[in-house]
DNA sequence: CAAGTTAAGTTGTAGGATGATATGTATCAC
DNA sequence: GTGATACATATCATCCTACAACTTAACTTG
């Protein structure tokens, strides 16, 4: 559990940072969709490496669908619609702004999976979220174990949905949440000490078990709302106030 | 000594395969997390292919987030927490069911978006979306530069709300719904003629435009919900008869 | 026994060689 | 001159070997 911050602090290897490079160039525009990247060769001595480390960075690029290579021809630049990834800079999440961003699409994504859980969970997915909710009840401080908690039973509700994309987004979502906030407490320990409201976890689960739909939908945007206002995150939802 | 693979037009390169075959035996469990990987020589035998190869793979799973590598000792599963990138199988978009999962998820995302767009929306917003609506205006049937200007329609209603995660997420999921219909109608020509509701996409800009969320909201999830019916999915919303 | 040294194993990088594929060019028959 | 075929070139795909950097464990030595 300890290591990691180990993988956070990751280590800069030369392939990373071609495709880092390679990467800006094209989302800034300097190469351009169908624009043709230089050979392997040349960047290779461009960046003074060797060819596979250049290989290596196209082949990240390429898995990302940001770049196709045909063999014979060169690599070209695809159209920002063909990516086959969804890729979140691990920079921008130390942006107060940003977190406030991905507080909102938590949001939307969760309170609507929390209306559908309800009608669709089953015996065994209620128990997985009880077992996560005992899991942080004691607990009136975030620690690790309890924002781990914490988030399992998100994504438990999550996975009750039956839909394993929801699960993925959302799981996903919650996840540079949990590093973005992580960043902030490292820059503002008055972050320290924000608890975990139970209650509110209780609320939403007392509405699976009892399959309403509107009152899960209700219990989960309070819920994200107040566990953004704890870490200073203010929430400019259109629906904030809307009686459900 | 092995060039099986070559024989084939193959557009999936050895470095896939082998990216493929790894995700898969994480993705299922075989190699937990913290779990060490066989060490590349080891790789590079079990498959047949070169130690280039197999590092082209790792470094692909590794801008995941997927494993971590160490110089010096090996390279480790990561936890499914730390994974820094979504990515969608092709092959999965092949199947009906997950076309109806994605519809799912875009309606949850889109819905609610259209109703912060129609609170934050600028005049340049409006202007772009109109544009969008235009160049699908007077098609009745779905053909390539009519499927563009729809996407582009829900992708600057996206960008609209001002908050740029709510955009990419957006814009890919239209994106992978996209291919799935590509594929779908490869193989079921009766796809072939699916008329664009112009009607439906009116009423969103309307709502817009008049700056009223419930009411873009309601239309948007009407939209999506139709949107599906007309390529054969049935999409069972929890929301779907409520009285807006 | 403790501390330093050495050896082995693994990933990171370098560089060259060969096969596969697309494109342009030149040659030759007509 | 025109068209088709063969050749040459450029580029990616893969393979191979070698060495550097790093970690671990065994070994040596005082």
């Amino acid at each position: 559990m300890k290591q990691r911050l180990a993988a956070i602090g990751t280590v800069e290897t030369l392939p990373h940072r071609v495709a880092a490079f390679l990467s800006r160039e094209i989302e800034s525009g300097e190469l351009n969709t169908g624009a043709r990247l230089p050979t392997e060769q040349e960047l290779s001595e461009k960046f003074g490496v060797s060819r596979n480390v250049v290989r290596e960075a196209i082949a990240q690029l390429r898995a990302d669908g940001m770049i196709e290579a045909r063999q014979g021809i060169g690599a070209f630049v695809l159209a920002p619609e063909q990516r086959a990834a969804i890729r979140i800079d691990r920079e921008a999440l130390k942006d107060t702004h940003n977190m406030e961003r991905l507080f909102e699409l938590r949001c939307i994504l969760e309170a609507e999976s929390a209306a559908l859980a309800a009608t669709r969970r089953g015996k065994e997915h209620l128990d997985s979220i009880k077992a996560a909710l005992d899991r942080m009840g004691g607990e009136e401080r975030w620690e690790e174990g309890s924002i781990d908690a914490d988030l399992l039973f998100h994504r438990e509700i999550a996975r009750a949905t039956g839909n394993s994309y929801i699960h993925t987004f959302i799981s996903f979502v919650c996840e540079q949440i949990r590093q973005s906030i992580h960043y902030a407490r490292l820059t503002n320990p008055l972050h320290d000490l924000v608890e975990i409201n139970v209650g509110e976890h209780v609320r939403i689960y007392d509405a699976l078990v009892a399959g309403d739909p509107e009152a899960a939908e209700a219990a989960m945007r309070a819920h994200i709302i107040g566990a953004a206002n704890r870490v200073g995150v203010k929430l400019p939802l259109s629906k904030t106030g809307g009686a459900k």
